[in-house]
RNA sequence: GGCCGCGUAGCUCAGGGGAUAGAGCAACUGCCUUCUAAGCAGUCGGUCGCACGUUCGAUUCGUGCCGCGGUCACCA
């Protein structure tokens, strides 16, 4: 139980005793003092008026009196306007330090959370707009364990369809047999961007051959169902659906360039996968739960055979869930692999990482698997987040105005690599050494201007203007980092810092005790990250411990600190400091340097 | 047009019924013979989109309007 806690508590139960009546515990609003007032906790009174009845400041002094003759840790308070500020015995900040153990971790929650992210299509290689599904999907994941959660982190893989088909009727067509291994384009070496390239090329010949035909008299909507590589598509994939040995020889061959690429872009993004899940195996598990749901007439047929839910009832309208030929739409799939994922993990929380666009479908989905009685159906959320967009506007991969996710991964690096050779401190590191403290500052930088940015909002990047090193970023938290573990390792050479005084008696430097403040945090926000799912509060965190630190350090000598206490305590002060950034960054899967 | 989301400093973002609205970047000024200056301190910068309402108190909640984005496909 934290101080804040254990003070609301107290003055609720103490209410009766001290006004007559009770109260409620959400009515006792305790916040941290802001810092130009004395004090360490303020409790606002003005929503207790009605139950003292009595006017601001006698409520205040009687809830201060009473809190100071009760609780030891309490030494003193003041009233302002409304506001109780009360300050903390020195000894509970000095006695949090020294007891605290390295490890902090949350109570096992005995509660499965399936996580879906990342889910790409195989038809090209991934953007700046997907590493920030990775990232967001990574951290979240990381946050849900350490908050106690058992956690599966799942991949559904986008392998089928009329968009994989295009890749494959452009190759067949104009590939001339390039294959990874023996094609001139360095780029297309990573399968990827071979397959990616073709998905574009199909693009450019569908848009040529529908101006050709809008030039001999077709509609625009005549030609686009017309053209010749959009029928061969099309009859490819009927083709793929009826298991056409050489269409799906072809479909394994390019996809297996595809996942041979994605596996070099997850590891460099540091983001794995507990189960994965392929739509060409999944397609078709919905239609059975279709004909359940018009048995229990959840759903209903229409005329041409098609078949419908009727969700205005609850402010939506009636969505196809299959079509008249009996094939699987999108929302088919879903349904198919919701029950999947249930018969698999038997999660309590199934949650989507999927950006804002599809804030529709996800509200029908679990809509569909409440009325269809799914017993996870309650537990289903979609993690929905903003878009990425380019000053120029929105990325399009089929258009070629995407940031490539590889490319800004090896830019990010390179502009490590340069801002960190400049500074010249780490001419004694090996090669492979400099290689490892590049990536994780590039990629701690990108990682941190994705995380930073409140999940639901759109972000803008701006390739022109590099992600920053400095300030609010990755590599300033990373710095703090390596600072502490440098003055550790200068302080382990001279004396022992294992010796833990179990009580010290000074009185604490302001930036000191700010610090503590902060550190003493950490579970509380860790704890609010999970509950609001938003890794950009812990981020946050992060910098205010880093940036505190940094206002300690230069205000309070360490190893030359005037008393052998003092040096301990504020040694030990400086480990936990490292303890919380490692933590916090190793939850949202940012590395962090000894050195740099 | 219906529905959903977002409008906070020049720019990128925090805050989310409570005190004087905070950071970073940009601009300017100090601080390295002393534990890592990727740092610290300071100056400059705001009608929290607009209006009404609820409240002791609204940037925060509600309604309306304006602006931006998304979505309303037998695409995924």
């Amino acid at each position: 139980m934290t101080i804040f806690q254990e003070i609301q508590t107290q003055v609720q139960q103490a209410f009766p005793t001290l006004f007559g009546s009770e109260v409620e515990l959400n009515k006792i609003t305790i916040n941290e003092t802001p810092k130009d007032f004395i004090g360490d906790i303020t409790l606002v009174v003005f929503p207790l008026l009605k139950i003292t009845k009595k006017n601001p400041e006698e409520s205040a002094k009687t809830i201060g009196e009473f809190l100071v003759n009760n609780n030891k840790n309490i030494t003193a308070y003041n009233i302002i306007k409304g506001f109780l500020n009360l300050e903390i015995n020195n000894d509970y900040w000095i006695n949090y330090v020294l007891n605290q153990e390295s490890g902090i971790k949350n109570q096992d929650k005995n509660e499965t959370v399936l996580i879906e992210y990342a889910s790409p299509n195989t038809n090209k290689p991934i953007h700046l707009g997907h590493v920030r599904n990775n990232v967001l999907g990574y951290a979240l994941a990381g946050i849900y364990k350490a908050n106690g959660f058992n956690v599966i982190k799942a991949n559904l893989t986008n392998d089928r369809g009329i968009h994989i088909c295009k890749s494959m009727v452009a190759w067949q067509h104009f590939g001339n047999g390039e294959t990874p291994e023996n094609t001139t384009d360095l780029k297309c070496r990573k399968g990827d961007h071979l397959v990616g390239k073709y998905y574009v090329e199909f693009d450019k010949h569908y848009k040529q051959q529908i101006a050709d035909l809008i030039e001999q008299g077709k509609t625009k909507e005549e030609a686009e169902k017309q053209a010749p590589i959009m029928l061969a598509a099309q009859e490819m994939l009927l083709k793929w659906e009826n298991g056409d040995a050489e269409t799906i020889a072809l479909w394994k061959t390019m996809n297996a360039w595809v996942y041979a690429g994605f596996d070099i872009t997850y590891k460099s993004l540091g983001v794995d996968f507990d189960k994965f899940y392929y739509e060409s195996d999944t397609y078709l598990l919905g239609k059975t739960i279709v004909d359940e749901g018009l048995k229990n007439n959840v759903f209903f047929k229409k005329e041409d055979g098609s078949v419908w839910i009727d969700l205005t009832e609850d402010g939506l309208d009636q969505k196809l869930v299959l079509r008249a030929d009996g094939t699987s739409v999108y929302i088919t799939q879903d349904i198919g692999t919701a029950d999947l994922k249930y018969a698999d993990f038997k999660m309590d929380q199934s949650i989507y990482v999927v950006g804002n666009e599809q804030d529709y479908h996800f509200k029908v989905l679990k809509l569909i698997m409440q009325k269809l009685g799914r017993p996870y159906a309650d537990g289903i959320h979609h993690f929905s987040y903003g878009m990425v967009d380019l000053p120029s506007g929105k990325m399009k991969s089929r258009e070629g105005t995407v940031v490539d996710a590889d490319d800004l991964i090896a830019d990010m690096i390179n502009i490590a690599k340069e801002q960190t050779e400049a500074l010249g401190k780490i001419d004694d590191f090996t090669e492979d050494e400099k290689t490892a403290l590049f990536k994780t500052i590039g990629l701690g930088a990108l990682k941190f201007f994705l995380l930073r940015v409140d999940p639901k909002k759109r972000i803008l990047f701006d390739p022109k203007e590099s992600i920053d090193l400095h300030g609010f970023t990755g590599p300033f938290v990373q710095y703090t980092y390596a600072r502490t573990r440098s003055i550790l390792r200068k302080a382990s050479q001279q004396s022992n810092i294992d010796h833990r005084p179990s009580t010290i008696d000074y009185t604490l430097h302001a930036s000191e005790k700010e610090l503590i403040k902060v550190l003493y945090k950490y579970t509380i926000i860790l704890e609010d990250s999970c509950k609001e799912m938003n890794p950009a509060k812990l981020i946050d965190y992060s910098y205010e411990v880093a940036k505190t630190y940094n206002k300690f350090y230069n205000d309070c000598p360490i190893l030359a600190a005037e008393k052998e206490e003092e040096k301990i305590f504020r040694l030990h002060l400086t480990e936990q400091t490292g303890n919380i950034i490692k933590q916090c960054f190793a939850i949202v899967g940012i590395d962090v340097p000894e050195r740099m």
